[in-house]
RNA sequence: GCCCGGGUGGUGGAAUGGCAGACACGCCGGUCUUAGAAGCCGGUGCCGUAAGGCGUGAAGGUUCGAGUCCUUUCCCGGGCACCA
């Protein structure tokens, strides 16, 4: 039997599993849905598989849907030059067997395929009701670029500022872009976390990423008045009086006009240095050591008429605040080393606590040194300081209230081929308003680029015209000039545009007739992989539907996923962009429910022997089917549960297998003797022992309550328990002998189904309901009660469950291992803790 | 650098603040066998013949009692916005 050589192991058990798929069912079914699958990764590791197969196990017992998704791929096209979709095709078929392999009960008849035209019509579709709501618009940013390769690459693809392929030189350049205003949810998104069911680590994570911080704009007047303003976000409005100098990011647009002469040179290389930095090496750099330039300018402190100069530094970030900040080193750690750095005055405005050695003093305390005239904060604590400085501000109109997010919006574009195309021509001023005269579904302000003197207007497609494919193109390497393999594609480019239907011909025909055809050329940056991956799993509700992304009736009755299941590195960027989609579904009235996901939980992956990642470069790969293939699919399946916690990662250990495997034959040999009969030991009028009996209730108890908490291996533990028990029982019953089957089922389905035909069981062992167990006989009369002496196990007694702590403790002093520890030793304490230990603190 | 996890035997891992190491793997001994495989029985954290002592990355602390709570610290992993 060795592979579990019985054929009916492996039977296909597709017909087997339990599915409900349907929303005409009486009762709607637990929904569970799985991260993206990407075919993309290493087919032939475990570790994917594994992702999706403990989740499988959830309440088995329960009707299920499952669910799984394809997206694209791209890389690999990219580097070998061949169309993606059939590399895509060959993996999904593979991942499609290898998934059936293992017996997941998924319902196939809901796959999806973010590639498919049909799918993708919807993301358009969602990306243009962003687009009318005013969520989507264009703008400049910087992306890497590398001038040899003449693309654009990403941030993984850049190793030790070169290259990853080829090793050249790359640079910030700003491009043309798509950003989606993720920013104007930001509360909403924040808000939310409440009412989620979600492990802590990952709403902390989403709240820091997100990143409220209450505080004022202030508005410090340039020394030299033609300059304007300089705007300043700042948490600590209290401390205005200790500001000693100002610091601008290195692209802030003021920072040309404010520069002098003579700082002219240091400014602008400071600026290229900073240019060519990424946020990530700023922020980590900056932090290890400051860096900065005096402009040569100075700004009016507004609360005293201080003169401050002005400074930059790539400390501060454009992307943040207003891109400028008042320093008080005082009262900021960062400041405050910047200042010694560079021999800048520091004034504390709160008084440290006595005995406070450091150097920058971050917390409460009553202001000092904070008059002028009229206005002191002097005594007062921080938030009262806070409130009164914030009310003169605006009461002087210096400054207001403001509350500020770390959270960016969304660069939304990318410059590759392999992408959903945006739904977008651009058109000029005239015909962008002769086409706002025809269409009502146009955004309040319209979107525009001004780029060489004109201004392009960005003009949506009708959704009628959706889907907008991709033209097959003749290369999919990158155009060379940053615009994706779509800028060559003339014909498909450059067109009459019909800004009523949609429609366009190539701009090399004649125009046709009527009003609303218009020259056009079509957005060349497409989506990114993000985007059809934020909402697949609202249509796997309704996977066919050729008039909305799911009918109303669908998102009604099965609603949002009841457990979500992704890995640990989605916990910021994928699940705060799927349910920022999610709300604006929900604010269109699309979706009934505001969040999308209401129970999260991430697993880990499976790492290969040598305990990294697994991956076909390093070796450390393991085939599924080489497993099954020697083991059975059950055996895997029950390994990959017993390995550990859902959670955590793990090594793969191809000894450990071997444990599981052991455990399937033993259930198999209890049930089946040597001429394939049942065991004679299994019989129908034997009566269990009670302690059998009780172990079998545990085993229920616990295995469904593991299961629930999703603890599969402590649950497979525990089965282990009650068979290793059943084996040293002389004979067992039927009952407890199908009982047990019951159990094993979802963990083990076709082991688990054939002895059940085998032992008599009636119908599929599936089909039958989780037994229940008798609570009554759980109850322990006896228990072993611990004794410690001053806190050390001293020794044990099996008592009475409800003894006294009095009868106890004579039982302690007359324990044989116990009493030497008291002699000639005082009592000076007891500690009874009922079932469990009695500690005698003796001195 | 910042945010989030995690460090427990030779290994994977168990432990509502209450016997650290359940359950497995591995290893050692025994049994069965002509021999082996499979199975079964017993042992297995470290030091020690034993009594006992020591043990959950390290150092402190709280507690009658700490793997678990607190402080500091080291190491490993994930994320940091164009991998998705």
């Amino acid at each position: 039997m060795k592979g579990g050589g019985d054929a009916s192991w492996f039977q296909d058990v597709e017909g087997y599993a339990v599915i409900a798929t349907g929303f005409n069912q009486s009762r709607r079914g637990f929904l569970r849905m799985l991260g993206v699958i990407r075919p993309g990764a290493p087919l032939s590791m475990i570790d994917r598989r594994y992702e999706s197969l403990k989740v499988d196990r959830f309440k088995r017992w329960q009707r299920i849907v499952q669910t799984t998704t394809f997206v694209r791929l791209s890389r690999t096209a990219v580097k070998t030059g061949t169309h993606p979709a059939a590399n895509t095709q060959n993996n999904i078929v593979n991942f499609r067997r290898q998934i059936k392999s293992l017996g997941f009960s998924y319902d196939w008849e809901r796959e999806v395929d973010t590639t498919d035209p049909k799918y993708f019509r919807w993301t358009q579709w969602i990306f243009l009701q962003l687009f009318k709501k005013g969520l989507a618009y264009v703008d400049e940013r910087p992306v890497w670029w590398c001038p040899e390769l003449r693309t654009v690459l990403a941030n993984e693809e850049i190793v030790d500022g070169k290259s990853e392929v080829g090793g050249f030189p790359v640079e910030r350049r700003n491009l043309r872009q798509w950003v989606l205003r993720i920013t104007a949810y930001a509360e909403q998104l924040l808000d939310g976390l409440k009412d989620v069911d979600w492990p802590d680590s990952t709403k902390r994570m989403q709240e820091a990423w997100i990143g409220r911080s209450e505080g004022a704009e202030v508005r410090f007047k340039l020394e030299d008045p033609k300059l304007g303003d300089l705007l300043i976000f700042t948490t600590r409005p209290d401390t205005l009086f200790g500001c000693t100098y100002m610091v601008l990011a290195p692209e802030h647009p003021l920072v040309p006009a404010l520069t002098t002469a003579t700082q002219r040179d240091a400014v602008e290389a400071y600026r290229r240095k900073t240019a060519a930095k990424s946020d990530v090496e700023r922020m980590s750099e900056a932090a290890k050591e400051k860096s900065g330039v005096f402009t040569g300018s100075h700004a009016i402190n507004p609360v005293n008429g201080a003169k401050v100069p002005v400074w930059i530094a790539d400390y501060v970030l454009m992307g943040y605040g207003t891109g400028a900040i008042m320093a008080v080193p005082a009262q900021d750690e960062r400041d405050w080393e910047f200042a010694k750095l560079y021999d800048l005055p520091i004034i504390r405005t709160v008084q440290p606590p006595e005995g406070f050695t450091g150097d920058a003093y971050t917390g409460d305390g009553p202001a000092i040194n904070s008059t002028h005239g009229d206005l002191s904060l002097d005594g007062l604590h921080v938030t009262e300081a806070k409130a009164k400085i914030t009310a003169w501000l605006e009461a002087q109109q210096l400054g207001s209230r403001r509350i500020n997010y770390k959270l960016r919006d969304w660069l939304f574009s990318r410059q590759r081929y392999w992408g959903e195309p945006f739904p977008i021509v651009w058109v000029s001023a005239s015909d962008y308003q002769h086409a706002a005269a025809l269409r009502p579904d146009l955004p309040a302000q319209p979107v525009t680029f001004a780029e060489g003197g004109t201004t392009h207007y960005a003009l949506p497609l009708p959704e009628s015209a959706l889907p907008l494919e991709l033209p097959d193109v003749q290369s999919y390497l990158p155009s060379g000039t940053g615009e994706s393999p779509l800028a060559n594609e003339t014909a498909w480019l450059e067109v009459w545009f019909n800004a009523l239907t949609g429609a366009a011909i190539p701009a090399t025909q004649p125009r046709p007739a009527g009003t609303e055809w218009m020259r056009a050329r079509r957005e060349t940056n497409t989506m990114p992989q993000w985007a059809g991956s934020c909402w697949y799993y609202l249509r796997f509700l309704d996977p066919r539907n050729p008039d909305a992304l799911a009918s109303p009736e669908a998102l009604k009755y099965w609603g949002v996923p009841d457990l979500y299941v992704g890995g640990a590195e989605h916990a910021v960027l994928h699940l705060l962009y799927a349910r920022f989609w999610h709300k604006v579904l929900f604010d269109l009235g699309i979706v009934p429910q505001a969040e999308p996901f209401r129970k999260l939980l991430h697993q880990g992956i499976i790492l290969g022997e040598d305990g990294v990642k697994m991956s076909k470069s390093r070796g450390n790969v393991v085939n599924p089917d080489d497993i099954i293939r020697s083991y059975g699919t059950d055996t895997l399946r029950l390994y990959l549960m017993f390995l550990g916690p859902l959670e955590a990662m793990k090594p793969w250990n191809p000894k450990g297998i071997e444990g599981v495997h052991r455990f399937l034959h033993k259930v198999w040999r209890e049930c089946i003797g040597e001429n394939g009969q049942p065991n004679p030991k299994v019989s129908d009028t034997h009566e269990d022992a009670p302690e059998l009996i009780k172990l079998l209730h545990e085993t229920i108890r616990k295995t469904g309550e593991d299961i629930e908490n999703l603890r599969f291996n402590t649950s497979i533990s525990q089965m282990m328990i009650f068979m290793n028990a059943v084996q040293k029982a002389p004979q067992v019953s039927r009952r407890t002998i199908l009982a047990f089957l019951q159990i094993l089922a979802p963990f083990a389905p076709h082991i688990a189904e054939e002895l059940w035909a085998r032992m008599g069981g009636a119908g599929s062992v599936g089909q039958h309901p989780w037994p229940a167990y008798d609570s009554n006989l759980l109850e322990n009369t006896m228990v072993k009660l611990v004794f410690q002496v001053n806190g050390r196990h001293r020794g044990d007694q099996l008592v009475p469950a409800t003894i006294s702590q009095e009868a106890a403790f004579e039982i302690a002093k007359a324990h044989e291992r116990v009493a030497p520890h008291l002699m000639g030793k005082s009592v000076q304490r007891i500690i009874f803790v009922p079932k469990k230990i009695l500690n005698i603190v003796v001195a």
